[in-house]
RNA sequence: GUCCCCGUCGUCUAGCCAGGUCAAGGACACGGGCCUUUCGAGCCCGCGGCACGGGUUCAAAUCCCGUCGGGGACACCA
């Protein structure tokens, strides 16, 4: 998408503070600063909190957090609109002036009684324009409302969707700024993107039905409204906008459930954005090749699998040190510690790597690093520890405790092919018993490697361990 | 109700604007196989789609019209 005017690109994310960054907004604040890298433009971060009922500070630092998190930055702000007041109230002021907007005493309960009234009639639900003519000053609290032409037709070009017309009679004489002196959503939207240079406007779907209004407030005051394109929104399975109701939406409870920046931008991206075959990307790449022209038009539906599967991509990118680092509160959560300085230690993230697919899985597959089971595996014991099996776990056990502290995966290996040849046992005979006594569990990484990372002594005193829980339990 | 937007495998997406090389390509998921000490990872194979109906054309996923389906807006929320 290219701009017909020699100006730099100035785009904006504006969020309200009213909730967490879900994945939408942060999709609509990534395409958005992509456009602005790309172009070598400039990129505003704009807090829209003039819903002082529903603005909440600890919103705003959650918000801001979050994008840093993903590694998304601006170049201005944030700007509050709440600190903007006055300047929004002089534009108010002049149009009131001039004649293009009036106030209106009808009271919220008025309206409402009228909206009802006009949806039972199969009207529709517009404002009636009963202050709009009103001769006489009215009295007690007021709105200002944009008078909005009865003829006549709005248009624009939205970048992913062509012309798109509105008649003007379809469009009431909304409010602009309401009783309590705070102009509302359309008004201050407009003002700033026309005061802070805005060239491009990338938004949600659901604005497109705003957007005939906000021209019509451009025109009223004379200003050059930017380029618009509207992305579509992320709807769950069900088709519907995606929202709480089908799960996980926050970006945080992503980041909580051990998911990576990388793996969230990535996907992100590629939810209604594709490059050829192309499925992996990073942010460099992303700015390089990324255009809002090639969004689709339609909605794309969220598929946590697909990203469950980038994320275990970037798991195994990762070097180790790093993986251990972002594994600390995961750690936490289970009251372990995580000593990403230990070599031990970063040899069992790297068997986790391939075989977790988020850090929080990543973190419980870890966790018999630092304790000897509590418990066992049921159906394991049953399956593998019988007679034959407390044999076989025996005669590793001695084999093992004959190894130096410091043995290599080659000895540890010598061991369990000297007890296969002794015994004419399958491997399979052998590793599940030794898995169950060293992690409780019939799946873990490799067990030559548990038996390396947990060092022999640990291991040889894990199948005691073992032996000794059967023997008190009478398992047979 | 009125207005607006959307419609390619279950899901994401390539192709559509500039009709033929598309008996529609890739990815996730799913099924099977290989590997194998479990699980996973990896590799290989498979399943599966142009919403429907007309039209234009030698030729339509691509252009036109209609139908159906989904979603959004119509707040002193943004």
């Amino acid at each position: 998408m290219t701009h017909h005017k020699e100006e730099i690109i100035r785009v904006r994310f504006a969020p309200s503070p009213t909730g967490h960054l879900h994945i939408g907004g942060a999709r609509t604040a990534l395409y958005n600063f992509l456009y602005a890298r790309h172009a070598g433009g400039q990129f505003i971060l704009r807090i829209e909190d003039t819903d002082v009922e529903r603005s909440e500070q600890r919103f705003v630092d959650a918000i801001i957090h979050d994008l840093q998190w993903l590694g998304i930055s601006w170049d201005e702000g944030p700007v509050f609109q709440s600190d903007r007041l006055d300047i929004y109230r002089e534009y108010v002021e002049k149009l009131l002036e001039q004649g293009r907007a009036y106030r209106c005493y009808c009271t919220p309960e008025e309206l409402e009684r009228k909206r009802k009234k006009a949806v039972a009639e199969g009207k529709r639900p517009g404002y009636d324009g009963t202050c709009r003519n009103r001769k006489l000053p009215g009295e007690g609290p007021f709105t200002v409302r944009l008078k909005t032409p009865d003829t006549g037709s709005v248009s624009f070009t939205d970048v992913l969707r062509g012309e798109v017309v509105w008649q003007c009679q379809e469009i009431e004489d909304f409010i602009i700024m309401r009783s309590n002196g705070i102009p509302t959503y359309n008004f201050t939207a407009v003002i700033d993107d026309a005061l802070m240079g805005i060239t491009h406007v990338i938004r949600g779907d659901d604005h497109i039905a705003n957007t005939p209004r906000q021209l019509l407030i451009y025109r009223a005051l004379q200003f050059e409204p930017p380029v618009f394109a509207h992305i579509p929104l992320i709807v769950g399975p069900d088709r519907a906008p995606l929202s709480k109701r089908h799960g996980a939406v926050a970006v945080s409870a992503f980041r909580e459930m051990g998911f990576l920046a990388e793996a969230m931008v990535n996907y992100i991206a590629r939810l209604g954005w594709g490059y050829g075959d192309q499925e992996i990307f990073s942010m460099e790449e992303l700015i390089e090749l990324f255009d809002v022209k090639d969004v689709n038009r339609s909605p794309a539906t969220f598929d946590i699998e697909k990203l469950r599967w980038m994320n275990s991509h970037y798991i195994q990118q990762k070097r180790p040190g790093e993986l251990a680092g972002l594994l600390k509160p995961f750690m936490d959560k289970r009251g372990l510690p995580c000593p990403s300085g230990d070599s031990k230690f970063l040899m069992l993230v790297r068997e986790l790597q391939p075989r977790a697919k988020t850090l929080d899985e990543m973190a419980e597959g870890a966790a018999f690093f630092f304790r000897a089971p509590e418990f066992y595996d049921d159906r394991g014991l049953r399956k593998f520890c019988g007679k034959e099996g407390r044999q076989y776990l025996r005669m590793i056990r001695n084999e093992l405790a004959q190894l130096s502290s410091s043995a290599s995966r080659d000895e540890i290996q010598k061991v369990f092919e000297k007890v296969m040849e002794t015994t004419g046992a399958k491997m399979i005979k052998l590793a599940q018993p030794v898995r169950l006594a060293l992690t409780g569990k019939t799946v873990s990484p490799g067990i030559f490697e548990i038996i390396e990372i947990l060092g022999v002594e640990e291991a040889v005193k894990r199948i005691d361990l073992l032996l000794q829980y059967i023997k008190e339990n009478e398992i047979s």
